[in-house]
DNA sequence: ACATTAAGTGATT
DNA sequence: AATCACTTAATGT
């Protein structure tokens, strides 16, 4: 977490990832109240338990939101990028309760945080911001289906597959820096496991394999 | 050279 | 598919 940057940087993240959606008052309103935040790859901008003053809205790079039991274990449930927010928070700040989730960094990003006595009241007076807060509920709903599916119907292979095929699209790479260990506990199994089925997807010549490095062949 | 961390393997449940 | 108990390989100091 460092500085922010300028504000004329601020202003035109903004208007990048949020011009298109929202009225220009509301624009406005984000820009004065907002605070920039930078973070870096691995740092935790929501811990589970955390009392949650500000909702983020991902500008620039992409987060991964997961759920962790009481041994620590993870779960992976959904991504967030550009343009963004996260709905479990926004229930939090709504609520005033605190953080069910974990929200990590996959790479480097920029992370505007609102505070959460503005929720309230854009929601009264701003028709785009009702309908941006709705619309990510349903995004992150969409998305969270998508994960209980996976987790239900399909065999670990094909999990793990669509996981490596996620985070290559996400992070705009073939060529993942990931250890086995990171990934089962994304996928929430074991070490072992997880390199046993990657040697499979590797003879099928699916990926290729180095150490802390994975290329997919395609996507 | 040694310690640490990542990845591979066979056996067992 | 998970866990154990090692082994081997790659890296950092």
């Amino acid at each position: 977490m460092t500085n922010s940057p300028s504000s004329s940087i601020k202003k035109k993240l903004i208007l990048d990832q949020l011009g298109f959606l929202l009225e220009e008052a509301l624009l406005e309103e984000i820009y004065l109240n907002s605070q920039l935040k930078e973070f870096k790859l691995d740092d935790e901008i929501i811990h589970p338990g955390d009392d949650l003053l500000a909702i983020p809205i991902v500008l620039e790079g992409s987060i991964k939101v997961s759920r962790e039991n009481s041994a620590g274990e993870e779960l992976l449930l959904y991504y967030i990028e550009g343009g963004d927010t996260c709905a479990m928070t926004l229930q939090c700040c709504t609520q005033k309760s605190t953080s069910e989730i974990r929200a990590t960094c996959m790479e480097d990003a920029i992370v505007l945080m609102i505070p959460r006595d503005m929720m309230g009241i854009w929601m009264n007076k701003y028709k785009s911001w009702r309908e941006f807060i709705l619309q990510s509920y349903h995004t992150r709903m969409m998305e969270m289906m998508e994960t209980i599916d996976a987790i239900a119907f399909m065999r670990l292979d094909e999990r793990l597959l669509k996981y490596l095929k996620d985070q290559a699209k996400l992070l705009g790479t073939l060529e993942l820096q990931h250890t086995h260990q990171q990934i089962a506990d994304d996928l929430h199994s074991s070490r072992v496991v997880i390199s046993r089925l990657l040697k499979q997807l590797e003879v099928s010549g699916t990926i290729r394999m180095m150490r802390n490095r994975i290329f997919l062949n395609e996507l």
